[in-house]
DNA sequence: TCATTATTTCGATAAATATAGAAACATGGA
DNA sequence: TCCATGTTTCTATATTTATCGAAATAATGA
């Protein structure tokens, strides 16, 4: 990763709409939810809500899927990992670190 | 970790120069760098450095140490394994993921 | 095709942020 | 005490960002 990545990647999550709208997804699963269904969970206006998906879908941290007249947005946990690496790259020189963690999505069983 | 704590660490990250800092910090350990070296490295001018380790310092992401008339920056690694956790919360409601991991200081040998 | 529902774009506004030169403020040594 | 060095605050400016109402654009089912 590259740190002009990284940083609209940060950027993206810096943000209290867009915080709440990744961790939601990263607590639904790959199944992912609706636009609308977010919105209302949310409480967030239509625009709002499509500006920030937006923004979280170029960073990569979330994807699409369309699936008949709904999408749905799913968090998109490989990206949060290359993120997770990139901070802790190098960390003491190399010298005795915890290496960095990794987050897998669920077996795909999870409701 | 709540919400708003989140967003602040994230916003802090979020910047070109305040991530190399994070970084250069990360890479060299407990010890540090003094203030003057750190705008060595980066090419950063006086205020600007200071105005961004204010805000790293603010989000608790790096801790300061005064030593003679330099003041050392290095970074708060519980920090980030905080938000490592706040992150990955609940991930998949908590149904088979790979549990969040944990990034630690050198022992203190490193140089 | 037409009506309906879901989502995105447009336009405009208010607020936050990055930047740096210059001045002010510490700190330690002579 | 005074000087030199290291760091922060002040001031000002240009840029970016979040927000939402309303209109436009898909996509589906009848």
């Amino acid at each position: 990763m590259e740190t002009k990545n990284a940083v609209t990647l940060l950027a993206a999550l810096a943000q209290d709409t867009r915080l709440a709208i990744y961790r939601l997804l990263v607590q639904q699963g790959p199944e992912g939810l609706a636009v609308g269904q977010i919105g209302e969970r949310l409480a967030v206006a239509n625009a709002t809500l499509s500006f920030h998906l937006k923004e979280l879908s170029h960073a990569g941290l979330v994807q699409a899927r369309q699936e008949g007249r709904f999408i749905y947005y799913s968090a998109n946990y490989e990206q949060m990992n290359a993120l997770l690496g990139f901070l802790t790259e190098n960390c003491c020189r190399g010298e005795a670190c915890t290496p960095a963690s990794s987050l897998s999505p669920c077996d795909g069983t999870c409701s």
